[in-house]
Order: structure tokens, then C-alpha cells, then sequence
RNA sequence: GGGUCUAUAGCUCAGUUGGAUAGAGCAACAGCCUUCUAAGCUGUGGGUCAGAGGUUCGAGUCCUCUUAGGCUCGCCA
């Protein structure tokens, strides 16, 4: 496919005495389709030409005539130079290669030989998988399909949290309130139920957060009772993750979590020893970080037991040897900036370079409109709980669609079609906007199925499927289509080829920015564009074989774009709802 | 108090390195199913870009201050 903004950049810097790279950099996209496919604003020249940016523009006009086909004509419109590509030659390369290249569209080597680690979901063992736990879930998975789209090799890291003072307080709950047969039957639950009692008994009695800490002590040390305790719950919790993971369609390529790197601290202690960099305050043992404007970093609390940062440290070590990653991606909620600042300095400082390849990737807070959700307190939303809200109302729509529209989809069909739109629904909302921002959580907004939501996406995919099924079955393979815009393309199909032709771009960016909503809107751009399209014109009843043709080729091309795009936010597409 | 993030339409949000008349969705109102899926489409209304200064040909965007809010600031993770 043609790059018409390097080709145009080229040429204009041909008849100027800028490089093409800072032309390129130079053409933007004007804010209205009625100017044109490209601009080129003349102000910077004007500095060194001396000589008004629209008397350049004009110049430039003149100059550009004759020197590239694929420009229609170009228009001076004060300072700017406004580029109109010609509509049939574009239309025809664009849908063209996205036809050709189906799953691979957007689709890069960048990223060849370059390894991305990428951290997320990591959820604390024995507790409740929520609503909370769904944004970096999401949102890790769509940055790991986007690089690996891009040609990285990328690997998906749990970082479980399963390890830490608190699995002391459970061991010790446990012990004194524990029921085997609770344990067997809902084991989340019931860690969970002594792990609240643990809370309210220890604001009474403080003697417990000891024994807490005694029995964290001898899990540390290997004690056979409390790793066999431990073993236990992380066992049974990781099971019933599983079964959410299965639901979003989420794999790991590596479980290990906090406990992991536990018995790698010892070296990380001795290598800033040998640095001379931990220094012992009230009891603890820390790493100053003065010169980076950070607090101190510690290493080893003053009972002598590794706290999350240690952990955290011996964690890139580990990762720097086994992987020699290029990028290292930590999907984790903003509260935890500083600690990472922390733990990239620490390791700055011996010698492992984190500040070049660690990135912390971090998310808003999912709150209700007046609390925070709080695991202890119980006012929470469970993860499967939402999908199963989302899935159910899902079945309610499409149910009364099949009454409506006297389709022959069977119960079963149903049911696969309402869990992956359902999914897809709360896939999209934390996707859809960037990464920093809270999310107040609402049902309303949940279950708002128009306009700027999956099921939006997945019920124009399911349209262009609907009419490419129907072609094929009269015997007509849209892969013959070619050529299909000779004639006059309508400003609705060179608007939805446009932003066709944008999602690579779109990809890339999105990648690049760790904001997966940079791809979701690209998406709802096509797909409101393609409505548009689909509104306004017959597409399979018309006499002309061109427009047969072109229109057939747009439901092809939008339908791989929308289904690539989809797949990489982790939605999965339904061919009719 | 220090650090950090945020403030754009009634609500939820976009707005690339400063550039053309600040854009979507939802909600509201008015329309469109004898034609390929109405979870759709069309139209209307809706703005002192938190406030004040500054930088310049030009500021929602950059700088300073003020205000409001979120998160965070050593032995939890």
C-alpha cells in the first residue's frame, strides 16, 4: 500500500529546503474533510523564507501540480496547503490491501527480535476477584495483543500476589476459626470470612497481628505447617481465577507471583551490600534515594523479613537474566507511582538500567459514587458477578431481537452469542477511555449498550457479515471484486475508507501510549462511518455492478478491520446477534 | 505540608509536537423500518475549555499563581 503522507512529504520537501522527516512531521490531517486528506501549514517556512506562508502555499501549489498521481488538486486556504487525494486510486489501494491482508492488517516487524514482558491482573491470593481487578486484567491483555501485533515477542506475567505479612493473618485465622468443608465448597469465600473476622478480633485483641507476623515469619523460613497452609489456599484460589481468565479468554505464560522471588532476595541484599547502599534506619534497612527526589526504599523491615519492594527488585534481576527484555511493563493501578519509582531507582543503582526499559503502566481507581471498594468491608462488586449482569441482559435483547425478527437461532447459539457480547460490553468500558482516570462504576453506564460500546462494534461487524453471507450465497465472492471504485466514491465511503486506512496508525499510537481506547476509537469512527454507509445506500440490491462491487468490497474490508480490532482489545466477534 | 494526577456541553469523555469555526457518545426534543440486522440512521438544542495573569503572528494545549478534587508520602500489598 502506498504511504501517501511519506510520498507527499517527499515531495514538498523536494521543493523546499527542509528535510523530509520534519515535512512529515509537518503534514497534519485538517479538522474537516471538506479541506482536504492532508495539510501542509506553512508558518515555519515563512520564518526562513522570509516571505508570507500564503505566498508559499501558493507557490508550493503550483510546484505540486503534475508531481504526484494519486493528488486530485490542491487548495490554498490562508497559510495552509491543503491536499485532496484523488478518491478512486485510494479507495482501491486501501481496500485492496486490507482484503489482502486480512488478520495481519496493521500488523508490524517492528518489534522483531525485541522481547516485552508485560505484568497484570497479578490478584492477592485468597481474596475476591472484583471489579477492581478487572482494569488491569483488560487492560494488560490489550497492550500484550497490541505488541505482539507489532512483532514483539511479548510474554504475559501474573504477578499473584501470594505472598506478604498478610498470608500470616490467614494462616493464623485459619488456624483458630478455619472450616475444611467451607474451604472445599467456595474456598474465596471462605478465606475471606476469616480474614474479616481476623480484622475485627485483632482491633481488639493486638496480640493477633503477632502471632500474624510469627506465622509469616516461619512461612518464610520454609516451616512445613504454614507452607503447607499457604500451598492450600494459593492452590484453590488460582483455581477459581482460572475460571474468570477462561471467561475473558486470558492465558499467562508465567504464574509467578510475589513468593517466587522471595528466596532471590538474599542476593539483592548482598549486591547492595557490596555497593555499600543499604544503610540501616529505625531497625530497617534501606536504600536512600535522595538524588533521585524519591524517599527511602525498604529493603528488609526490622524483624529482618522482605517486603513487596524487595520483592519487586530481585523481580527485574530475575526477568533481566531469563528474558534480557527490552521493555518491561507493569500494568498496575496509580497508587502504586512511587513504589515503582522506588524499586526503578533501587535497581538504577545496581547497574540494571530500569529506568531505560522498566515502565509502570498505571489506572485509574474503579470507585462507586461515594466509596471506595473495600475487600474487608465487603462492598464490592465480584467479577462474575458483572460478567453475569452484562451476559444476562445481553440474552434478554438478543431473545426478543430473534421474536422480532423470526430468526431460526437455536437457545445454545444464543447463549454463546449473549456471553461473548456481554464480556465484550465490560471489556469496552475499560478500554474506552485513557488509562488515568477514575471510573466512577455505574450499572447505568454498564448496561448502556448504544452508540460508544461493544455491542455497537459487534452489531456492525454482525451487519457487514449479514450482507457478505448473503453475497456469497447468490454466488458472488467479494474477492472479485476488483477495482470497484472507477467510478464517482460518495464522500460517506471515502470517509469510512479514510479511517480504514487509519488503523494501523491507530494501533501503532496506541501501543506506543499503553491506551488501548486510542484503538477504540479508531474502531467507533469505522463503525459509525460504516452505519452511515449502510443507512444510506442499497448494497446488495443495486443494478449497477460497479457499485455492487465497490459496496461489496467496503463490507469486506470493514468487517477484517473491525474484527482484527475487536480481537486485539481482547472482544471476540459474533457473526449475527 | 511535600510529591503526583485531574478540572472541556446536563452526564461520560476525545482534542497528537501550540494552528483553520473546540468534537463524539449518552440524556432531551423532532423524524426514519413494503428494501441487505432499528443494539441502527437523520436533524435540533446545548460551551466564559475551573479562575487570573504571562509567553507570541496564534493558547483548551506551554509557564506562574489561585481554587476544587483524586492518589500518595518506611516496616500492608
Amino acid at each position: 500500500m502506498t504511504d501517501y503522507k511519506m510520498m507527499l512529504a517527499e515531495a514538498i520537501s523536494g521543493m523546499t529546503d527542509i528535510s523530509n522527516e520534519q515535512v512529515y512531521e509537518l503534514v497534519e490531517i485538517p479538522p474537516k474533510s471538506s479541506m482536504g486528506e492532508y495539510a501542509f501549514p506553512c508558518f515555519t517556512l515563512a520564518k526562513t523564507m522570509k516571505k508570507s506562508p500564503q505566498s508559499i502555499a501558493i507557490d508550493l501549489s503550483e510546484s505540486l501540480i503534475g508531481k504526484l498521481d494519486f493528488i486530485e488538486r490542491t487548495e490554498v486556504v490562508g497559510p495552509y496547503l491543503n491536499i485532496f487525494i484523488n478518491r478512486s486510486i485510494f479507495c482501491n489501494d486501501v481496500t485492496d490491501h486490507i482484503v489482502r491482508m486480512k488478520d495481519k492488517i496493521g500488523s508490524s516487524d517492528e518489534g522483531k527480535g525485541k522481547t516485552v514482558l508485560v505484568e497484570y491482573s497479578s490478584p492477592n491470593i485468597a481474596k475476591p476477584f472484583h471489579i477492581g481487578h478487572a482494569f488491569t486484567t483488560i487492560l494488560g491483555q490489550a497492550i500484550y495483543n497490541l505488541y505482539k501485533h507489532l512483532g514483539y515477542d511479548v510474554y504475559r506475567l501474573n504477578h499473584l500476589g501470594d505472598y506478604g505479612t498478610q498470608f500470616g493473618k490467614l494462616i493464623s485465622a485459619y488456624k483458630r476459626w478455619g472450616n475444611d468443608e467451607a474451604l472445599a465448597e467456595q474456598p474465596i469465600k471462605e478465606l475471606l470470612r476469616i480474614y474479616v473476622k481476623f480484622h475485627d478480633e485483632a482491633k481488639m485483641d493486638p496480640s493477633l497481628d503477632e502471632e500474624a507476623r510469627f506465622h509469616f515469619r516461619n512461612l518464610e523460613k520454609g516451616n512445613e505447617e504454614e507452607f503447607g497452609l499457604w500451598k492450600l489456599f494459593r492452590d484453590l484460589s488460582i483455581k477459581e481465577f482460572d475460571a474468570i481468565y477462561r471467561r475473558l479468554g486470558i492465558t499467562f505464560d508465567d504464574m509467578n507471583g510475589e513468593s517466587f522471588y522471595s528466596d532471590k532476595i538474599p542476593e539483592i541484599v548482598s549486591m547492595l551490600n557490596d555497593r555499600d547502599l543499604l544503610v540501616e534506619s529505625d531497625g530497617a534497612r534501606v536504600v536512600m534515594l535522595e538524588e533521585f527526589g524519591l524517599p527511602p526504599c525498604i529493603i528488609l523491615k526490622s524483624d529482618g523479613t522482605t517486603i513487596y519492594a524487595s520483592r519487586d527488585i530481585a523481580a527485574i534481576l530475575y526477568r533481566k537474566r531469563k528474558y534480557d527484555f527490552y521493555k518491561n511493563i507493569y500494568v498496575v493501578g496509580n497508587p502504586q507511582a512511587l513504589h515503582f519509582k522506588q524499586v526503578f531507582a533501587v535497581a538504577d543503582k545496581l547497574g540494571l538500567d530500569a529506568s531505560g526499559s522498566c515502565v509502570h503502566v498505571g489506572f485509574g481507581l474503579v470507585k462507586f459514587a461515594d466509596m471506595k471498594f473495600s475487600t474487608r468491608d465487603g462492598n464490592i462488586i465480584l467479577q462474575e458477578e458483572l460478567l453475569n449482569e452484562c451476559v444476562g441482559k445481553t440474552s434478554e435483547i438478543i431473545r426478543k431481537n430473534r421474536e422480532e425478527r423470526q430468526t431460526d437461532m437455536s437457545d445454545a447459539e444464543l447463549s454463546q452469542i449473549a456471553e461473548k457480547i456481554g464480556i465484550g460490553a465490560v471489556i469496552y468500558t475499560f478500554c474506552r477511555n485513557s488509562r488515568d482516570r477514575d471510573i466512577v462504576f455505574s450499572w447505568d453506564e454498564m448496561l448502556d449498550f448504544d452508540g460508544d460500546s461493544a455491542p455497537y462494534l459487534m452489531y456492525t461487524y454482525a451487519r457487514c457479515r449479514s450482507v457478505l453471507r448473503k453475497a456469497k450465497a447468490s454466488d458472488y465472492d467479494p474477492a472479485d471484486a476488483v477495482d470497484g471504485f472507477n467510478t464517482k466514491v460518495t464522500d460517506e465511503e471515502f470517509e469510512l475508507i479514510k479511517y480504514l486506512h487509519g488503523f494501523g496508525d491507530s494501533i501503532r499510537k496506541a501501543a506506543q501510549a499503553y491506551e488501548p481506547y486510542i484503538l477504540v476509537r479508531q474502531l467507533n469512527f469505522i463503525a459509525r462511518a460504516f452505519n452511515k454507509f449502510y443507512n444510506n445506500r442499497p448494497i446488495l440490491n443495486c443494478e449497477d455492478s460497479e457499485l455492487l462491487a465497490s459496496g461489496l468490497r467496503i463490507c469486506e474490508a470493514s468487517s477484517v478491520v473491525l474484527e482484527q480490532g475487536m480481537r486485539l482489545l481482547g472482544i471476540s466477534p459474533v457473526e449475527r446477534m
